[in-house]
DNA sequence: AACACGGGGCA
DNA sequence: TGCCCAGTGTT
């Protein structure tokens, strides 16, 4: 292993001593195992921990062990997930679970590359938990120690490429203390979230700043650099709800797309918007339910719903369809109380609350 | 190496 | 609006 300079041990020393007065109380620091640190580690991936809490707490209630959480549904945990987001990691994690109960007798790796086998496990969930909860000397790279390193440092390749990542990466790995790299990881990603700011950085309080090459340079405003993508496509979603007393009727979507195995209604997808009169002599959606006799009898004003990649402008058309009976086998014919169990995407939530759709007519 | 994958919060 | 958030898997 390489040398390291009297001043990385500095690093890793002042970082971790404001680490311990400045942690913020979390649920997973009080007793942790390896199991919660692992499942707050995917809990909290492209995610702020005020957003992230209520589910932590919600899946240590439900799914209190690595056993409990392999022999849930995948609906189950999809509907415990709903609303959070990237719903790929529950699917990836109940996944994880099963081959950790099949192939490491129950008990969670408690090393770096076989952590990284595991499924929604990558390179920084590994490391996060290899020295958060094992005691491994190896660097979680998040975004936070992507910036923290990138400002001390004076990292100017943008993170988001893969020589910067390798950069900040070294970085990472040359600073890490082997006396406590837990701690020091932890302590790393919390000034990256209460100092380091990527906006308005703190610097007045930052216990490194007399070091920093950004600081002093006054350069924190830009670094980290990086690559902005521009990629945003429009969908038009146009929703056909058969609003029956007591049936509500779904579709589960398929993989390759948003909202992977969750439920929502019978739908038409364009490129482009339409109008009704369009959307109605269009022959599609007479393709989609078989042809059976179907009237609309209200159209929703446009819902949008805005996603990192995507802007999706929804359209609710409530039809009346003459048998239930002539819908395609692909549809689910759901209970209204049994619907209200199944996962379903924030667009699809939101706009059945706002018209109470489930409620039951009597 | 680039892209897909949610949803929310902040200036 | 644009950017960011304790990233991973697929193409």
């Amino acid at each position: 292993m390489m040398k390291k300079k009297a001043n990385t041990l500095l690093f890793s020393h002042k970082i971790s001593e404001w680490y311990l007065n400045n942690k913020r109380d979390l649920p997973w620091r009080a007793s942790p195992t390896p199991y919660k640190i692992w499942l707050s580690e995917v809990i909290l991936q492209q995610t702020r921990i005020s957003q992230g809490l209520s589910y932590y707490h919600s899946f240590i209630d439900k799914y209190p062990s690595v056993n409990d959480l392999a022999n849930a549904e995948e609906e189950e945990v999809l509907k415990l997930w709903q609303g959070l987001g990237y719903y790929s990691r529950a699917r990836n994690m109940l996944e994880g679970a099963k081959q950790i109960i099949q192939t490491h007798n129950g008990k969670i790796p408690d090393n770096y590359h076989e952590l990284l086998r595991i499924k929604g496990i990558g390179e920084y969930t590994a490391a996060a938990i290899a020295s958060i909860a094992y005691n491994q000397t190896v660097a979680a790279v998040d975004g936070n120690v992507s910036r923290v390193m990138a400002r001390y440092f004076g990292i100017s390749e943008a993170i988001n490429t893969t020589p910067g990542k390798k950069s900040i990466k070294k970085k990472a790995d040359i600073v890490i203390s082997s006396k406590d790299p837990g701690t020091h990881n932890q302590a790393v990603m919390e000034l990256g979230a209460l100092v380091c700011k990527a906006q308005n950085p703190d610097c007045l309080h930052c216990p490194l700043s007399s070091e920093c090459f950004a600081f002093n340079k006054q350069l924190t405003n830009s670094l980290p650099h990086k690559i902005r993508k521009t990629n945003k496509r429009e969908r038009y979603f146009y929703y056909f709800i058969i609003n029956d007393k007591k049936y509500v009727v779904l579709f589960k979507r398929t993989k390759n797309d948003i909202w992977t195995n969750m439920y929502d209604f019978p739908c038409i997808e364009k490129a482009h918007p339409l109008t009704i009169k369009e959307l109605s002599d269009d022959g599609d959606w007479q393709t989609m339910f078989h042809d059976a006799k179907v009237t609309i009898e209200k159209v929703s004003k446009e819902h949008l719903h805005i996603l990192t990649h995507q802007l999706i402008h929804a359209f609710f058309l409530h039809i009346e369809i003459d048998n239930l009976n002539d819908l395609p086998p692909s549809f689910l014919i759901a209970k209204k109380q049994e619907a209200e169990g199944l996962p379903i995407p924030k667009l699809i939530e939101n706009y059945i609350n706002s018209t109470e759709l489930l409620k039951v007519e009597f």
